[in-house]
RNA sequence: AGGGGCGUAGCUCAGCUGGUUUAGAGCGCUUCAGUCACAUUGAAGAGGUCAUCGGUUCGAAUCCGAUCGUCCCUACCA
């Protein structure tokens, strides 16, 4: 026997690396343009420094599920993988690792600095696309890029040089989230916003007589940040408040510095908060600054970079803000300016990267206008150029672009695009891609200047000013910021993309932006479907992370567990948009499968055939059964897939694999132990096995490419990665109808079985009566271990055996001695009430006229059918409670 | 505070434009099965008033409204 090939156990780790390098080696998933349909996806760039977490796993599944699925129908599929630079993540990364050798970044200066960068980047860049080799990913890693390399830099300064001088980028003072622990400005989207429990102050500040002196009339104040009272330009009130009336034209003194400042009047404050009275502290809160413009009130900056009060504070000079707030508090209470204290909780901005307390700070930002760049994407999704699954991120998508602030683009950092504005002697700049054209521009300006006069910009872009230039520089990075230059052969080829795979909460941060810089600078959606992943968590809802320890280590668990298993195991529990609750069970489902389809194909490959061996009845019908489920999946298959209802195709495709082939099929077609099988049901079993192995490909590719080899002589250089889709035939409804009725009556037939504890070797005879379909017996006989079957008129004597209802089929097993009269009696009368309630309900349907009338003709035939059947029913079910009561 | 999503078996979810659904799947659970591909298995079975209330309709898990629960997003009242 051949079976001595096969070892009796999967073992993946003996299997995986050897087939991932055979795909390597023969370059299966590069890409060339070719006059094929192009199918690109570009991966979502993880970070250059990260390393494969379960996010990863889900996201990259499903790329490679969606790549490999194109590939096998036959388009030219391309996956473009790479990493993002993401200057924050990696900067700290290089800062906290040069601070444990007790270097400080500003010490060494900016170019030893990034030399650092660089070598840590050497050594653990690209760690994560290795991983992702281990996953099985088809990636064209021919064409891995960097956002950070240097043609991808040049296209994001290009980029910028584009916009400013289109006039959109522009630098301005402006109130930014500033995290005094990395020294930089975050985007508001970089703020988590925490309820913080914190204390409201109520502080008095008295009224100045005129000459900077007390008078013994006050105000109150209530705020949360008293050390900031030395930054107050003004307090105000609500114009309509009468209780603050008496304020008028009056001016007041801040505690313990006794600095004269107005009141003023706005419309922002609320009356009903706090006291009426607010503190406006323009340098240090975001409404404040604002209400400081609409009354030209100076702005006066207490609290220095890293969160320290500094010498314009007058008091507590180098304290940090937090100390300063309890010292302060002291100080007031000892002055009598402080009233009371009241607990309360409110929301606090931290820094994601740091989780420092955000600090609003002035500061001079470059930024890049948004009105019409967003305008433009939102149109691109509102019209359906790209569609968002599921569809629901269409309205927080729609809300965001509506809503836009300008993008504030410069970050304080070193690691990433230098921002490309050179700044001449006098403080005025230019903009310009290179130093070579900025001295040229600058002597423009101004002749005297030379190449040493100009300083560039200290600050650099933010990662996404980058990555949202990934889908068009991955294959042109001379195309951004140039419309005038012709794409070249591989983005006029891949462009635009066909699928984005990403997690929801980026959809601002990178998936708006990619249509923006597609939309601006080649005219067209650089994706047609975003399909959103839902987060990782674990069982108990809980995100992964490193601090809880919940998250797996998924390169543990390939070894453990084969990455086709951990794919099925991602896999089945990923509706789109949903949050992902994963167990390490369904993995060990996973494996469960690829045990099964193993054993499986240990069957088959055991057979011997013989070619003079006529085809059995059963089999016959069984393998014209399977051809027709087969196309029937198929269909519902495809449909999965094309809705990108990536789980529901595998798990139709896993019961198809498992339920139908395995427990069906191949039970039905299976020789007695060591006899020959028949050489027609062997040949379609194979094709069959053949076409299965193509569909499950997609999911888990290194058990089917395995198993594939042994179905065909392989010449080298062959794969199943290239094996074309099986296609849905035209199949047989009714015989499938009729086959399905055969298997519940083998179902019916296993419960007697079971009920009177009838083992399964002892055979059992079976009567029907002409209503059952005929050609189905040898079916029914064979799996439900039959040694006889007639078809009878009248089963005689019912109370010699058990008589069965399917659907509207009776049929009869005979059991001489183990039948019950009284139990059987007792299930036909609960199935006879069972029977009578539906006929009820279908009958207080039809006598209702107005449904008759209403409802569609087919729908009222469905019911007239239903009340047929359930009257036939009940009338045999009738028949045999009366002879069983004789 | 505003906006949105979700609430269907123990768990995770299907159920697409209301009508062959007095509701389905996978896992889990219960019972039985041991040399014949597979115990990483097979067979059989139990399990849900579709969150609650009201409305529209001949007909509602499905549409509408309210309530409760839950999650997310946006904003931040000092």
């Amino acid at each position: 026997m051949k079976q001595a090939d096969l070892p009796a156990k999967y073992d993946a780790s003996q299997v995986e690396d050897k087939w991932y390098a055979y795909w390597l080696e023969n370059k299966f998933f590069h890409s060339e343009p070719n006059d094929k349909e192009p199918y690109t996806i570009v991966i979502p760039p993880p970070n250059v420094t990260g390393i494969l977490h379960m996010g990863h796993v889900l996201n990259n599944t499903l790329n490679d599920v969606l790549i490999r699925k194109a590939r096998m129908d036959g388009k030219n599929a391309c996956w473009v993988p790479g990493t993002d630079h993401a200057s924050i993540a990696t900067e700290s990364k290089v800062v906290a690792k040069l601070k444990a050798q007790g270097i400080n970044k500003e010490d060494i200066g900016r170019e030893e600095f990034l030399k650092h960068a660089w070598e840590w980047k050497e050594e653990h860049g690209g760690i994560i696309l290795q991983q992702l080799r281990k996953l099985g990913c088809s990636c064209d890693w021919d064409r891995t890029r960097f956002t950070m390399e240097p043609a991808l830099s040049e296209a994001v300064i290009n980029t910028f040089v584009y916009f400013y001088k289109k006039g959109w980028i522009y630098k301005g003072v402006r109130m930014v989230n500033w995290d005094p622990e990395a020294l930089t400005a975050v985007s508001d989207d970089e703020v988590i916003h925490k309820d913080t429990q914190s204390h409201f102050y109520h502080l008095k500040y008295y009224i100045s007589d005129g000459q900077g002196h007390p008078t013994d009339k006050y105000l109150v104040i209530a705020t949360t940040r008293p050390e900031t009272i030395m930054a107050d330009a003004a307090i105000c009130v609500n114009p309509k408040d009468e209780r603050h009336f008496w304020l008028k034209g009056k001016k007041v003194l801040i505690p313990l510095i006794n600095r004269e400042i107005p009141v003023i009047e706005d419309d922002y404050v609320e009356m009903d908060f706090g006291t009426g009275c607010l503190k406006v502290t323009p340098a240090h809160d975001v409404h404040d600054y604002e209400i400081g413009l609409r009354h030209n009130l100076p702005v006066l900056e207490i609290i220095d970079d890293h969160g320290k009060l500094n010498e314009k504070a007058q008091i507590l000079v180098g304290e940090d803000r937090f100390v300063a707030r309890k010292k302060i508090v002291k100080m007031l209470e000892e002055s009598g300016n402080l009233l009371k204290v009241e607990d309360y909780t409110s929301p606090v901005g931290y820094s994601e990267r740091t989780d420092a307390v955000i600090e609003p700070k002035l500061s001079a930002q470059w930024f890049l206008k948004m009105e019409k760049l967003a305008a433009t994407a939102l149109e691109t999704v509102e019209s359906g150029r790209t569609n968002f699954i599921p569809e629901k991120y269409v309205n927080t998508y729609r809300h965001w672009m509506e809503n836009a602030r300008d993008w504030c683009i410069s970050r304080q950092l070193w690691w990433g695009q230098r921002i490309p504005a050179y700044y001449l002697p006098d403080g005025s700049y230019v903009v310009e891609a290179t130093p070579e054209a900025a001295l040229k521009a600058a002597q423009a300006i101004n002749p005297a200047i030379k190449a040493e006069d100009l300083k560039q910009d200290e600050d650099v872009l933010d990662t996404w000013f980058s990555s949202w230039l990934w889908p068009i520089s991955v294959s042109d990075p001379e195309k951004p910021g140039h419309p005038e230059h012709q794409p070249n052969k591989d983005l006029a080829y891949y462009y635009p993309t066909n699928d984005l795979v990403t997690g929801p909460d980026i959809i601002f941060f990178w998936v708006a932006r990619m249509i923006m810089a597609g939309e601006e600078f080649m005219g067209k959606e650089p994706f047609s479907n975003v399909y959103f992943t839902g987060i990782v968590r674990d069982k108990l809802g809980r995100k992964m992370s490193k601090t809880l320890g919940n998250s797996p280590d998924p390169l543990k668990l390939i070894a453990e567990y084969g990455a086709d298993a951990v794919r099925i195991g991602m896999l089945l529990c990923s509706s789109a948009g949903n949050d992902i609750f994963y167990d390490e069970s369904q993995v060990q489902q996973g494996r469960n499968f690829c045990a099964k389809i193993w054993n499986s194909f240990r069957l088959i490959q055991g057979w011997t055939v013989d070619d003079s061996a006529p085809q059995a009845e059963a089999s016959a019908l069984a393998v014209k059964w399977f051809r027709d489920q087969l196309s029937r999946t198929i269909e519902t298959v495809e449909d999965h897939y094309s809705k990108f209802r990536i789980s529901d195709a595998l798990m139709t495709i896993y019961k198809l694999f498992w339920d139908e082939f395995c427990s069906w099929y191949l039970e039905l077609v299976k020789p007695a132990w060591g006899a020959p099988i028949d050489r027609a049901t062997y040949d379609a079993t194979l094709s069959f096995f053949d076409a299965l192995l193509k569909l499950v490909h997609p999911v888990m590719p290194f058990i089917t490419e395995e198993l594939w080899q042994h179905l065909a002589e392989r010449k080298e250089g062959e794969t199943i990665m290239y094996a074309a889709t099986p296609k849905a035939q035209a199949y047989d409804a009714a015989f499938l109808e009729r086959f399905d009725l055969a298997r519940e009556a083998i179902v019916a037939i296993r419960g007697v079985r079971a009920q009177k504890n009838i083992p399964p070797k002892e055979a059992l005879d079976l009567k029907v009566k002409a209503s059952f379909p005929q050609e189905m017996l040898p079916v029914v006989a064979k799996l439900a271990g039959l040694s006889g079957t007639e078809v009878v008129a009248d089963f005689g004597d019912t109370a010699m055996g058990v008589a069965l209802l399917v659907r509207t089929a009776e049929l009869f097993v005979p059991l001489t001695g183990l039948v019950n009269a009284d139990e059987e009696i007792a299930k036909l009368e609960a199935e006879l009430a069972h029977k009578k309630g539906f006929l009820e309900g279908v009958r207080r349907k039809l006598s209702n006229e107005q449904f008759v009338a209403h409802a569609p003709e087919a729908v009222v035939a469905v019911e007239r059918k239903k009340e047929a059947d359930a009257l036939s029913a009940i009338e045999s079910i009738e028949n045999q409670l009366k002879a069983l009561r004789k």
